[in-house]
RNA sequence: ACGCCUGUAGCUCAGUGGAUAGAGCGUCAGCCUCCGGAGCUGAAAGCGGUGGUUCGAUUCCACUCAGGCGUACCA
């Protein structure tokens, strides 16, 4: 039980003793809810419960803080105070932070990692990108976002599945074939117009130039449909093989690439559409069918069916939705673009008419992205003209500063990216901030081991008086807290937060306190505290997908 | 016109139904006989506006102003 769990529960005893002799009148008792004070001298914890419960107790808040207080008996606490409008504040003696700290040690790199009994079985699906050109910068942020959201459920424990889904049937497959084909037969100086809604990246000369190298003129008089055909497979291996190794590069994982493309090949679309128009909730209307979604919350409803019988981009959705949910996933979360919010409405529609309920699926949308060099928007790419690709951002800041800064902000916000801080190699830039702080530690702990001083896991930590210190265990303390509840908000970017407070916090303690030249007792206590503070600030990297180096 | 997100310090952003709203950059003032100065310490400076709910609102609600995004038989 967590000391927070532990005064709670002494608060709720204090309560039913007080009701029982009469004290206070008997009631509807709110949640307890601990808080840590705002200033050191309200204490190491407080609550508000008295104010909370007061309407329902029928006394002032006050008058039931004190019968709280008076009845009180809880372990650690040292004092317990009545402030203010009615708060209570506890003052524990210090002993708790060593218990507390005397775990976390015992836990070991274990720390932060929790479980879960009977976890849902959720299903998290990011990027998914086209595979028709290069990931760029917007796509970045919901590589690194999903990847580390990703991680922070597993730590919390939750059972997650990462999945890719793969767009490669449509429109435009069609283009990125012809888009090859044009710029194929340019390299042998055959005439061919290029196609008027073609793909004018140099990646799809690069692509062509590939197909060159590795076969040849082979396609160059081959039927000009026949060509279209094998460059539409031929493009899209080369496509998708070159977004599976830049998302690696980029510390993203995912479990399933799932490619549209066999939800056509296994009908599943006619299958969903037949199931639909067997509920009612599809119709056919001007030779076209319909999804009932009006009828699910939708400002009006959708064609799913075209009149010339093609299918639309959201029956592949909701042929694939329904394959989600019948792989068994309790909960299924999206992370979309702000570009595709107006597509939520719809998506919970044809969830709702599948039969699942719509908050089983979870849509996260992430703002867009603005870069930013030396103070000034940077719209394009200097090298192509085009929008910036993930992999020139890469290439200039690195994957460690660029996931950190896309993670760092809210998915709410929108995200102005500095570059010129980004490639900062100083205190300004958090990134370095974090990884020099683990660095540092383990340059101590390198230069203990060099003078045979072993770290004794059991050593006594009640030397650890030293503000700083006391700070860096309370810090400590709040991880696992913290894991959870960013876990449960979907909100990776507090890790990113955490990490650089407790950084922050340790860089104050370095200037401090030594750990070399003092004497055993303090020594050991210090050790196995950044041993601690080393072992969260690689665990909250390492949600990040940020790396961690030993010297830098 | 409607929908979603955002409006907090000069700038970029955290944060919370509660007791004196935090950080970085920038500005100003300090700290290297010291385990890595890629560091530390200090100062000035702020919740878009109007109402409402509440014992208490920067936080919740309504309206309003401003910015971004979106409203396809595109994907």
């Amino acid at each position: 039980m967590s000391i927070k769990e532990t005064l709670a529960s002494s608060i709720l005893e204090a309560t039913q003793k007080a009701i029982a002799m009469g004290t206070i009148k008997d009631g509807k008792l709110p949640e307890v809810l601990l808080t840590v004070p705002p200033q050191k001298e309200f204490g190491d914890f407080a609550t508000n419960f008295a104010m909370q419960a007061a309407k329902a107790l029928h006394c002032s808040p006050r008058v039931l803080a004190q019968a709280l207080v008076d009845n009180l008996a809880a372990p650690y606490v040292e004092k317990a105070e009545i402030a203010g409008p009615g708060f209570i504040n506890f003052y524990l003696k210090q002993d708790w932070l060593y218990e507390l700290l005397e775990k976390i040690v015992k836990a070991g790199d274990e720390y932060g990692n929790l479980k879960q009994e009977n976890p849902e079985k959720i299903q998290l699906e990011y990027v998914s990108a086209n595979p028709t050109g290069p990931l760029h910068v917007g796509h970045g942020r919901g590589a690194a976002v999903g990847s580390a959201l990703a991680n922070l459920m597993l730590a919390a424990g939750y059972n997650v599945e990462r999945e890719y889904y793969i767009n490669d049937a449509g429109n435009q497959m069609d283009n990125l074939a012809a888009s090859v084909n044009a710029r194929y037969l340019a390299l042998f100086a055959v005439e061919c117009e290029f196609p008027e809604n073609g793909y004018h990246g140099t990646d799809i000369i690069d692509t062509a130039t590939r197909i060159k190298a590795k076969y040849g003129d082979k396609f160059v008089k081959m039927d000009e449909a026949e060509r279209l055909a094998q460059f539409k497979i031929l493009a899209k291996e080369e496509k998708l093989a070159a977004l599976k190794e830049d998302l690696k590069a980029f510390n993203c994982e995912f479990d399933v690439w799932f490619s549209e493309q066999t939800l056509h090949d296994a009908n599943c679309i006619k299958e969903v559409c037949d199931y639909l128009l067997g509920t009612g909730d599809m119709y056919e209307k001007d030779g076209a069918l319909w999804l009932k979604s009006s009828a699910y919350g939708d400002d009006k409803d959708r064609v799913v069916i075209r009149d010339n019988g093609v299918p639309t981009y959201l029956a592949a959705d909701i042929a694939y939705h329904r394959n989600k949910f019948q792989r068994g996933f309790d909960r299924v979360i999206n992370l979309w673009g702000a570009d595709h919010h107006g597509y939520i409405a719809r998506m919970k529609a044809a969830v709702g008419a599948l039969g699942y309920k719509p908050e089983q699926l979870e849509v996260l949308i992430l703002q867009m992205v603005s870069l930013y060099r030396d103070g000034e928007l940077v719209k394009m790419s200097k090298r192509t003209g085009k929008s910036v690709t993930l992999n020139e951002l890469v290439e200039e800041v690195g994957t460690d500063a660029a996931r950190y800064f896309f993670i760092m902000r809210s998915i709410d916000s929108q995200l102005d990216f500095d570059l010129t801080l980004a490639t900062e190699h100083s205190s300004d830039n958090p990134v370095y901030y974090v990884q020099y702080a683990n660095a540092r530690i383990c340059s101590i702990m390198h230069q203990m081991s060099e003078e045979g001083i072993g770290i004794d896991l059991n050593a006594p930590l009640n030397s650890l008086t030293e503000e700083v210190e006391i700070d860096l265990i309370k810090k400590l303390g709040e991880y696992e807290e913290l894991i959870a509840s960013s876990a449960r908000e979907r909100a990776p970017h507090r890790i990113a937060h955490y990490a650089y407070d407790l950084a922050g916090m340790f860089h104050s303690f370095y200037n401090q306190c030594r750990v070399l030249g003092v004497n055993k007792d303090v020594q050991q206590a210090r050790l196995l505290l950044i041993q601690a503070v080393g072992h969260t600030l690689k665990h909250s990297l390492s949600i990040l997908g940020v790396s961690a180096p030993e010297h830098m």
